[in-house]
RNA sequence: GCCCUCAUCGUCUAUCGGUUAGGACAGGAGAUUCUCAAUCUUCAAAGCGGGGUUCGAUUCCCCGUGGGGGCGCCA
């Protein structure tokens, strides 16, 4: 165990969105990377804003992303520590005595019934034109912070600031430099939103006579169109929609490495426990960066492809039984694929897991599989029946099928394909003659998974009645 | 307006003074395949501008420009 203390402190005023989970990222990374310890604590001093629901969804997209905490609330495996609460709202006490060893130091005073903090010296008035009125301001050397990933960033602060409001609520610069101190936090990384903050933050640690930690602050996500950063009212900006499109959140997680940081080299798509051994501050990058939804998926597309076969029919039954419970046009479809037997619908989802790009895709791809109610495309049908003579190859096709020993030739691809090969060749025929009909046939598209692998799983039963039904229809 | 900060293909980025400026996503073309994807090959695509320093600057410094952030009794 290494003396890193890291922490990340988010406040539950809204929906856990994409920066928000790289800050609490690159700390994890940082907490793992040094063998020390990620401590989340909640910043809820917000009463207006505040709400269990976002508490609760801040839990559960950490555990969603992987990012266990070793010091925090209690949640699953996860919080407890010796530096409790780690509620700021149930902190209060801890706020408290602080503000009086403020007073009694002579760094804080009250006036319009809040608490300012005092900096130390020579004062003058001038009017801001900003903010159109007067100020008090204190001439100051700059505070100087030595930025892990920024370097040294020098800023002068120059004004009292109010540390508790006129209410008795202690303000986020007082808190959070609170609890940095007293849950011994060694190093601050955050957004660099808040570097602004930090000469006031420095200067409370001086209030309180104790050495700053390191600071680190990371880059910004822009959002992909548009000016800005990425907000939560953003596209794309919600860790909670990844997990109900059926994202794989270690492919969002190695996406959001790569937001701001590099191994060095070229390598992208890398297992986290690389990630973990190579990670460090000063590799973290200077300079925004834009959200990019493609490059995301493309990410989660290759992981898809990787996943081991049942673990990406867990995952697509997972997505199934949700869509079920949606509102929307979802539901029929995926309920008529949870109807289908077990053993049927990880057939069709085992064929279909190197032809998608996400989990997504799967209801609309996999639709036909479990209806005998589908569409027919009229724009690939009328493409398909316009040349040769298809439903004379599909009657051949039909004929082949029933008549072949449905034990060994429904068993396996390779058969099927002899089958229909069989069939070309007798015609003086190409293979594709046979297959764009059949595959109209079987699945009304001329999108899907490969038509032996589609005769194979839909079974003889359906295949030889769809093919009537087609050919009584055209 | 003031303060802080950043600056390489459309996007994410490599380069720690000397490279044909590399990779990835997206885009174009081709190959392969039973469709569609995937895959493979390939094309196009970048050092913001101006000054310095240096034998030599994408790289170091300054100025400008542009982007981002901050300037709350929000966090």
């Amino acid at each position: 165990m290494s003396h890193v203390r890291v922490r990340f402190a988010p406040s539950p005023t809204g929906f856990f969105h994409i920066g928000s989970a790289r800050t609490a990222l690159f700390n994890w990374l940082y907490a793992r990377h040094t063998g020390g310890t990620f401590i989340l604590r909640i910043e809820d001093t917000d009463k207006e804003r505040n709400s269990e629901a976002f508490l609760t969804l801040i839990y559960e997209s950490l555990t969603w992303l992987g990012l266990n905490w070793d010091e925090g609330p209690k949640f699953g495996d996860n919080g407890g520590g010796d530096f409790g609460p780690y509620r700021q709202s149930e902190r209060g006490q801890i706020y408290q005595q602080h503000v009086e060893k403020l007073r009694n130091a002579g760094r804080a005073y009250e006036k319009d019934g809040a608490i300012w903090f005092k900096l130390l010296g020579e004062r003058y008035e001038i009017f801001d034109e900003h903010r159109k009125k007067t100020v008090e301001k204190v001439k100051l050397p700059p505070v100087v912070i030595d930025d892990k990933i920024r370097g040294r960033v020098e800023r002068i602060e120059d004004e009292d600031f109010v540390i508790v409001r006129s209410d008795g609520n202690p303000v986020f610069h007082l808190v959070n430099v609170v609890d940095d101190i007293t849950m011994n936090v060694t190093h601050i990384i955050r957004g660099e939103d808040h570097l602004s903050n930090t000469s006031k933050h420095v200067h409370l640690y001086d209030g309180f006579g104790v050495q700053p930690p390191a600071f680190a602050h990371i880059p910004l996500i822009l959002k992909q169109n548009g000016p800005g950063k990425m907000s939560k009212r953003d596209q794309g900006a919600l860790i909670e929609e990844y997990q109900l499109r059926g994202y794989l959140p270690e492919a969002l997680v190695n996406f959001l490495c790569l937001l701001g940081w590099n191994p060095g080299d070229d390598r992208e798509k890398m297992p986290i426990a690389e990630i973990i051994r190579l990670f460090d501050l000063p590799g973290v990058n200077q300079s925004n960066a834009r959200f990019d939804d493609k490059k995301l998926a493309h990410m989660n597309m290759t992981y898809l492809l990787e996943l081991p076969g049942e673990a990406f029919v867990a995952r697509a039954r997972e997505y199934f039984q949700r869509q079920a419970r949606s509102t929307g046009s979802g539901p029929a479809a995926a309920e008529a694929a949870l109807a289908a037997d077990a053993g049927y619908f990880r057939d069709v989802m085992l064929l279909s897991q190197p032809k998608v790009k996400g989990i997504e895709e799967l209801p609309a791809y996999t639709g036909y599989f479990f209806t005998e109610d589908f569409p027919i495309d009229a724009k690939v049908r009328d493409k398909v029946m316009a040349k040769g003579d298809p439903k004379a190859r599909l009657r051949e096709v039909a004929e082949a099928l029933r008549s072949a020993e449905p034990g060994v030739v429904f068993a396996s691809d390779t058969a099927i394909e002899e089958l229909m090969k069989g069939l070309a060749t007798q015609h003086g025929l190409g293979f594709g003659d046979y297959q764009a009909v059949t595959r109209l046939a079987l699945s009304g598209t001329n999108v899907g998974p490969s038509i032996t692998g589609m005769i194979r799983v839909l079974g003889r039963e359906r295949v030889l009645a769809r093919i009537e039904r087609f050919l009584a229809a055209a």
